[in-house]
DNA sequence: CGTGGGCTTGATAGTCCTCAAGTCGGGTGG
DNA sequence: CCACCCGACTTGAGGACTATCAAGCCCACG
């Protein structure tokens, strides 16, 4: 059953108001609920047909290593969001995903997906807007990465979580990132995530600590975070 | 009619071999044919339900801006790929659109998505599939600017815009981007990239000049852009 | 209390950018 | 046909930004 976790804070709940028979193809093609604790691997890259995922609480994040030493994380999913989208409708996982914080997640039959655009087209367009929303948010935090110096992409990043979590107050907003994953997401390295990070907080700009993310200036923060975010 | 533009070199063609229905479809959605010069803007970033084209000849590239000076390019878009499927689904262009070479495009009614997903559910499969692989291109291209230098980027540029063309000559392929194109999809200088260019020329690599690349050495190439390619 | 991992900081080096001048080539007008 | 012109490319010198490496710190945990 899904239902349970609908209703719940997510800002794009795929699941959403679902019509009887779409309800009943997502409930028959649930299999389980779990469980993780933090930085544990939900799914590796090179994996086929292995899952689709929702996940109803707690953080999880994708990424693509190249060769050996480097990782570049690509997104971040939060409660609602979907993992292995990508993956059921091309077979393969190009990426691996990976738990931030402890994370709960429904596990859903891949073939879901291609049930539902068989039988279920209103379905099946919330996960191609899905796809596409997902798409959107890897271009823009690429745009940051190609464009802008470590002080935008971190400003950039923190603007951007904070905005995807809707109704987080500003001043204490949960921030489960450690240095190292800012260092992956933006391209940067830990050490120099650090320096930036002084200089945010130093200049009265915003504050990332100990899980949480302050906003101190938020105007400032959209200027350098640049126009898009 | 789209007719006639299936059968050419279509890597991926989306409107290969439809049924009737589909076909019907399709055919009632078509607009017209257009040919633009190099370098013209095809959709901007902000439009509203502003275009659905396909490919039929020569190669585009999508980019976004961030502020004033610097734009990334996100993807270049060769024959028989789609302009606009992500904005047809969320119903804004977040990115803008510009002709690489001359460019022939079918445009289509945007709508034709949205109708597919209601009658014509594997043509919104393959619609869907379509835009999987289009992120999937945009997570790798950002994992090489997040990880690698300049030489590393430029190999994996190179190298993925030669395998996308199937049946290039590798001593003599087709590759249309000047060096501020490659700049802005590496996240680059122009300075650097001739430098880097120098390097690989130098190597005994690749060249690319005068709108050709040539593989000198594919194995280095490949070890250049990492296994992932 | 010892241990380990993440965080912090400094010194140093390398990559890449900026700016500016010069070259080349293709198109235009005389 | 030639001179001119403009944009793209090229190259160099200097500087900014970021990486690398190493050491010390702090806290959570056993």
């Amino acid at each position: 059953m899904l239902t349970h976790i609908r209703g719940e804070r997510h800002t794009q709940d795929v699941f959403r108001a679902l019509n009887p028979h779409e309800q009943s193809l997502v409930d028959g093609m649930t299999a389980r609920q779990l469980e993780l604790p933090p930085n544990r691997e939900i799914v590796s890259a090179g994996e086929v047909g292995a899952g689709l995922f929702i996940v109803s609480d707690g953080w999880a994040f994708r990424y693509c290593r190249i060769g050996a030493g480097c990782r570049q994380i690509v997104d971040f999913m939060l409660p609602g969001e979907i993992i292995g989208l990508q993956a059921a409708l091309l077979g393969v996982f190009e990426h691996s995903v990976r738990s931030l914080t402890p994370v709960k997640l429904m596990r859903l039959e891949p073939r879901l997906v291609g049930t539902a655009f068989e039988t279920a087209p209103e379905l099946a367009l919330r996960f191609a807007r899905h796809l596409g929303a997902e798409a959107r948010r890897v271009e823009s935090l690429m745009t940051a990465i190609g464009c802008r110096d470590a002080l935008g992409r971190l400003a950039f990043l923190a603007l951007n979580l904070y905005r995807r979590q809707g109704d987080a107050d500003p001043s204490n907003c949960p921030f489960p990132l450690r240095r190292q994953h800012l260092a992956d997401a933006l391209g940067l390295t830990g050490a120099h995530i650090n320096r930036t990070l002084n200089r945010l907080r130093r200049d009265g700009i915003a504050t990332m600590a100990r899980g949480k993310l302050a906003i101190h200036d938020l105007a400032k923060l959209q200027e350098l975070a640049g126009a898009s975010g």
